[in-house]
DNA sequence: TGGCGCCAAATTGTATACAATTTACGATAA
DNA sequence: TTATCGTAAATTGTATACAATTTGGCGCCA
């Protein structure tokens, strides 16, 4: 090989690489739940050789999207609806104790600048008649920047870690339900009903309320938990969200 | 190389070799805190080459004893009080809500004779008059099984595995504060309140009681915490802790 | 026909060689 | 003396060779 690779950091590209590709191949099906995943194959299909193959099987498997095999390698995850539900319920924990941390802070106005902005653009794109796919894309990548900004406002490097590390479940991140809620009908509406939790938390954390931006906030994660309990009991809108390939469907057949 | 290594599990022995001894020599202080790792240094003093140096680091990495340094590599990784609070938060919210969960379940008498056993063990070390050394090892043994039992019993794999990946700071560690204690005076006391709440959960799981289960887990984290404040005001208590040296102290002179 | 054992292929864990970058140090000039 | 540049050493990232174990299949025997 030996390329210069001068884009993005040039220090571990290829394990960033491998790490990148094998993610997205898991995530869309590519590698189903339960199969092996032969480090030749990945070498073949990524092109990097096996040592950066290696380590990104160990950061995914630290992802938990891989788990070790007894046999030495690893295998592709599965998950079942409760593993769905608890995983959300801790984000909601760490989320609703970093809103209540970061009321505690009483933030300046100007701390929240980036957060109000924020709300503003979702604003913008609820508040139309007719929301598609485009806006739903919008609305998924600005739901991800405030639940990241409203973490960070808790200055609790511990807690934006812990954070991150539940979040790394694709169907525990916040904008799972987005996805999820964009198949049904009544999308519309739970846009609305999210999008005013973002508000409540906003002005919680303005003015200093600290159990309130705690119960909204743990509030806020209920919501998605409902919504992919909810599309999980059909197939179609499982596959909408990412890795809901992942996910064991109760009424599956065996 | 290329030893039988017939000794536990052959696969990866010395990826598991290098991880141990890597471990200890932080928590030892062998490496202090900020101090780059070459993986050369590790070679010679470990005697394994460079490939499972790598990955143990990774691993390390993952569990927090490390982070990556910018220029490649990693440093062993400084933590100051504000962060050992918040670790210790965490793991009180998560073992909360792993009290509750198992609570709600209404755990059968048979389920929980492990967790009275426990409870059992460490009300004779308690009750003796002298606690020595000897009964303060054990005293953490017990209680290390008691957490782990206790947040198995939510049978939630991603909780479970939550509590791991935040107890793996030593000093989140349900242990931590034994061992500060062990150097103060108030030591027994300290074991007595600890011991107290041990029962009070069980009691709280036995008769599904998941409100008071969660909140006595909770409570009985911030005793951890108050404990390690104690310890981390002087020196001497808090180079007991496990992992103690990477503990930025506010006294400690720039 | 079905089960058991042995051999070959596949796969993982480990060691090491090589390339590229970062770091340290010393010489030189202002 | 101090700052700067250049070169050499150190260190990391990557590729590949080798060893050992696991896996799969084929033949043999009951």
């Amino acid at each position: 090989m030996t390329r210069l690779m001068r884009n993005g950091d040039p220090r571990a590209a290829q394990t960033v690489k491998a790490q990148l590709r094998v993610r997205q191949m898991i995530l869309d099906g590519e590698l189903s739940a339960g199969d092996r995943v032969p480090e030749l194959m990945l070498v073949e299909r990524t092109g990097v050789s096996r040592t950066p193959i290696r380590a990104a099987l160990l950061r995914l498997a630290e992802e938990g999207l891989l788990e070790p095999s007894s046999s030495g390698g690893f295998v592709v995850r599965a998950f079942d609806e409760a593993d769905v539900c608890d995983a959300i319920d801790v984000r909601g924990m760490l989320e609703g104790a970093a809103a209540r941390r970061a009321a505690q802070r009483r933030p300046s106005h100007a701390e929240l600048t980036d957060l109000r902005d924020c709300v503003g653009a979702m604003d913008a794109i609820v508040k139309r008649r007719r929301v598609g796919v485009e806006q739903f894309s919008d609305f998924v990548r600005l739901n991800e920047r405030y639940h990241s900004l409203l973490v960070g406002l808790a200055h609790s490097p511990v807690l934006t870690r812990a954070v991150e590390r539940i979040v790394a479940l694709p169907f525990a991140s916040p904008s799972a339900f987005v996805m999820a809620q964009a198949a049904l009908v009544d999308a519309h509406q739970t846009l609305i009903i999210s999008q005013e939790q973002h508000r409540a938390i906003l002005e919680a954390l303005a003015a200093g309320a600290s159990a309130r931006a705690e119960s909204v906030a743990r509030e806020h994660s209920h919501l998605a938990k409902r919504n992919l309990q909810k599309a999980a009991t059909r197939e179609a809108p499982l596959r909408k969200v990412a890795g809901g390939n992942l996910i064991r469907l109760r009424l599956a057949a065996v």
